[in-house]
RNA sequence: GUCCCUAUCGUCUAGUCUGGCCCAGGACACCGCCCUUUCACGGCGGCGACGGGGGUUCAAAUCCCCCUGGGGACGCCA
């Protein structure tokens, strides 16, 4: 393709949880299709939901990426000439071009309730029609917006869609996509905490930031629309659009921590080199040549081709992640070899962690490596373990571990306080027996009997492990009271 | 329910645009054999796919249509 303009390409991750597989997945195309054109590729966070965004996700996601090699050129953290690059900070610069839309009647003020738009929608889906902002205050008169500004409503600022009519943008895998604007809401600009959405700041930012390509998950294909009728409304040129298949779950569902371990953090603790996590993820989609797919980050920057990207959902598979792993173990030699058990599994700060809590366990090293041996195995292997408790039912502990497992989730720190917390918090609301509850969850998590502290060996083994190790348990469970043994 | 995207071995994919070189190639997994006093690695071989139906054409995995399957979206989440 000839560029006039030079290629910038984005990421804009939300900071909310753990760094997430799929950004690492969307990263890396960007990541490598900046690198090849000689284009920059910025970050920037997409934090306006002020009820999810947390800063220390933003942190963990900086480190992740960074442990991954996919670096960016500007972002938060580095800076650049387009910033800020953190969009709550860049609030001021969205209500006033929202602002803009209203003047010019392309957007207006809307009043409703949320649950007012609730039961609107449930009405429509009840009805079969298809959910969706029924116009209640396109045409408020301007007195009354303004009394009722002036009265201190609580209010948003919406789209004004201008129908009958369709919209047809060019996807640069797929080719055009037409989409009827009756599928098109009149959707939130600007909420009602004054925060814009993300189909806004997205498109605003895109454009100060000069994006010439946004490239990103296939689920963004059906409000790609909006986001034109935006480009449109503010007389923007568009960038091109490229929308890359959705990683799956074993049964193709889009992939989900329900159903396969998503944390980039688990894949690291698991013993996951980033060349393979990236050979691995590149392969996903693309092929680079007939008969190899191993490949470097340049052979891959080299051949990459954005248009060329296969477009059934690839199914993330952990076997074949393993396969080029063990690929690149072989091929560290013996140097990296000892750097990486060195640096990743024994560093100094983590054996300087684990020190109180096996300094008392043992007598002599060389019952080290059997006593921490669950802070590195990965997967455990539960027959044999007490791990239902007496007189209590195999579904009873999985619902208990579970419920656990929803904490696990909204977790935001890791650290023994927490772990205490959330430990007694679950067990005090399923109100059982501190024996009927910590012994289950201590095999569960450690695969023994005998670990330290409970809470103390939960935060070594980590936030991601411990939820894999919960749910493989769930389903260790779920097997035994169909099958019990 | 409505709309959009999508469809080659169990999985990741090559081939599809520019029909014939494809009774479909590679990799993972699986199976067998070889190497090996075990395991692993490695080598060799095997199993295994164009979702179905119409059409266009001398010729279709490749182009068109319908059906079916899968997925996504329909939020003051991104």
């Amino acid at each position: 393709m000839s560029e006039l303009q030079p290629v910038r390409v984005r990421i804009a991750p939300s900071p909310t949880g753990d760094p997430h597989v799929g950004t690492a997945y969307t990263t890396l195309f960007n990541f490598l299709f900046a690198r090849q054109q000689q284009g920059k590729l910025i970050l920037r966070i997409e934090d306006t939901d002020q009820k999810r965004a947390r800063r220390d996700s933003e942190e963990m996601l900086f480190s992740t990426l960074k442990w991954l090699g996919l670096h960016w050129d500007e972002g938060p953290d580095v800076g650049g000439d387009y910033g800020p690059y953190r969009q709550s900070e860049r609030k001021e610069i969205h209500q006033q071009y929202a602002q803009q839309l209203v003047q010019q009647d392309k957007a207006f003020y809307c009043f409703c309730s949320a649950e007012r738009l609730q039961q609107v929608r449930d009405a429509q889906r009840a009805a079969g029609e298809s959910p969706g902002y029924d116009g209640h205050c396109r045409h408020l008169t301007q007195d009354e917006v303004k009394s009722r500004l002036a009265a201190g409503e609580s209010h948003v600022v919406r789209l004004k869609v201008t129908r009958p009519g369709q919209v047809t943008f060019e996807d640069g895998i797929r080719g055009p996509i037409t989409i009827d604007l009756k599928q098109v809401d009149d959707q939130v600009l600007i909420k009602s905490d004054g925060f814009p959405t993300y189909h806004l700041a997205n498109v605003i930012d895109d454009h100060l930031m000069k994006i010439s390509h946004v490239i990103r998950a296939e689920e963004w294909i059906s409000s790609t629309p909006k986001h034109v009728l935006l480009y449109q409304a503010f007389g923007w040129p568009l960038p091109k659009f490229y929308h890359l298949p959705l990683l799956r779950n074993k049964d193709q569902s889009k992939i989900s921590k329900r159903k396969n371990p998503v944390s980039l953090n688990y894949y690291r603790r698991k013993g996951i080199l980033p060349p393979a996590m990236l050979n691995f993820l590149a392969l996903m989609g693309s092929s680079f040549a007939e008969d190899q797919e191993i490949f470097s980050v340049e052979e891959m920057t080299a051949r990459f081709k954005l248009n060329k990207i296969s477009l059934g959902g690839p199914i993330f598979d952990m076997v074949k992640l393993k396969h080029l792993n063990q690929h690149y173990i072989k091929a560290m030699g013996p140097r990296c070899f000892a750097a990486h058990v060195r640096e990743e599994m024994y560093s100094q700060d983590f054996l300087e962690q684990i020190y109180p809590l096996f300094c008392e366990r043992i007598t002599a090293f060389e019952e080290f490596v059997d006593k921490t041996s669950f802070l590195y195995n990965g997967e455990l292997d539960y027959r044999d373990l007490p791990i239902v408790p007496k007189k209590r039912t195999p579904l009873e502990t999985k619902a208990a571990f579970e419920k656990l497992l929803e904490k696990v989730d909204q977790a935001d720190v890791w650290d023994v306080e927490f772990v205490e917390q959330m430990l007694s918090g679950v067990q005090q609301e399923l109100e059982l027996k501190p024996r009927d509850f910590l012994m289950p969850v201590r095999i569960a998590v450690t695969g023994r009997k005998d670990s330290p502290p409970l809470p103390q060996s939960i935060v070594c083994v980590g936030k991601a492990m411990t939820r894999f190790r919960l749910a493989k348990a769930c389903e260790f469970l779920a097997q035994l009271e169909v099958n019990p043994s």
